[in-house]
DNA sequence: GCCTTATTCAACCCAACGGTTAAGTTAGCG
DNA sequence: CGCTAACTTAACCGTTGGGTTGAATAAGGC
C-alpha cells in the first residue's frame, strides 16, 4: 500500500500533471482538450494521463471515440491524510490556499506549464 | 515557485524518504542513526537526506562531527495546502490518519523499507 | 600525532522518466 | 466504403534517480 503513495506523490511531482489536475478541477475533459494548452505532443499528454490514472488521481472513461478524464479525489485525500501527520498542522485555512493557488496556477488552463518557467 | 512543489512531491515519492521523515517526527537524529535501520549504504542515505534538505522538508545542522537532522514542517504544510484544493476535503479526521499510518509504517524506525515489500 | 568515527564526494551502473516522431487502432461521418 | 478525428503504441533518445564502492575530509579521543 506504500506503493499507492509512491505513485501519487510521483504523479504530483510534475508541474504539467498538476496543471492537468487543476484543469480537471473545473470540469471533465477529453484528452485532446486537456492537451490543447500545452506545448507538447498529444502522445506526451497521453502518457501523463496514464500516470495520473495509474495513481488513481483521475479516471478515464471512453464514450464513443472520445475518452473523458475526470478528477478522482480519493487518492489525493489519502496522500493528504498522510501528510497531516507531520507538523501537527492546524486545519488548513482556505486563505492560505487561495494565495497559494494564485502563485501555482497563474491562470489555470491557459498557457500553463511551458517547462516550469519560474 | 512551482519548483518548490516539484521538489517536495518528488522527495515524498520515495518510501525510504517517507520513512526517514516518520523517524524524524519522533526526534532529531544524526545521519548515522537515521541510516541504521535501512539495508542500504550510508552514502545512499546521505543522498536521501540531501534530497529532503533540498526540498526543505528537513534541515541539517552540524555540531562537532555529527550532523543533526530535523524535521522542517513548513514545506510539507505548503504542499498540504496545495492538495486541500482538490476534492474540497472535509477537515481530515485523525482516525483515518491513524489507520493509514499503521499501514504505511508497520513500526516506524525499525526494519522499515526493505524495498517496498508490500 | 594518530587512529577512529562521522559524513560526504566521485565515478560508475542500470532503470525509469519525459519527451519526440511515426505508425497503429477505433469510431463516427458523409 | 473511405476519410478523418481521437487516441494509444512502439521505438528511440538524453537526463535524472537510486543504488553501489572506494577514496576524501573533518573532528574527536587518547
Amino acid at each position: 500500500m506504500t506503493q499507492d503513495l509512491d505513485q501519487v506523490f510521483a504523479a504530483l511531482a510534475d508541474p504539467t500533471r498538476r496543471a492537468i489536475l487543476a484543469m480537471l478541477l473545473e470540469d471533465d475533459m477529453a484528452v485532446t482538450d486537456v492537451a490543447e494548452p500545452f506545448e507538447m505532443s498529444l502522445a506526451a499528454i497521453s502518457k501523463h494521463l496514464g500516470v495520473l490514472t495509474a495513481a488513481r488521481l483521475i479516471s478515464q472513461e471512453k464514450r464513443g471515440r472520445v475518452k473523458w478524464c475526470k478528477l478522482e479525489p480519493d487518492a489525493l485525500r489519502n496522500a493528504s491524510v498522510w501528510m497531516q501527520g507531520f507538523g501537527q498542522f492546524e486545519p488548513v485555512n482556505l486563505d492560505a490556499f487561495e494565495r497559494f493557488l494564485e502563485i501555482e496556477l497563474p491562470d489555470a488552463g491557459e498557457g500553463v506549464a511551458r517547462s516550469g518557467s519560474e
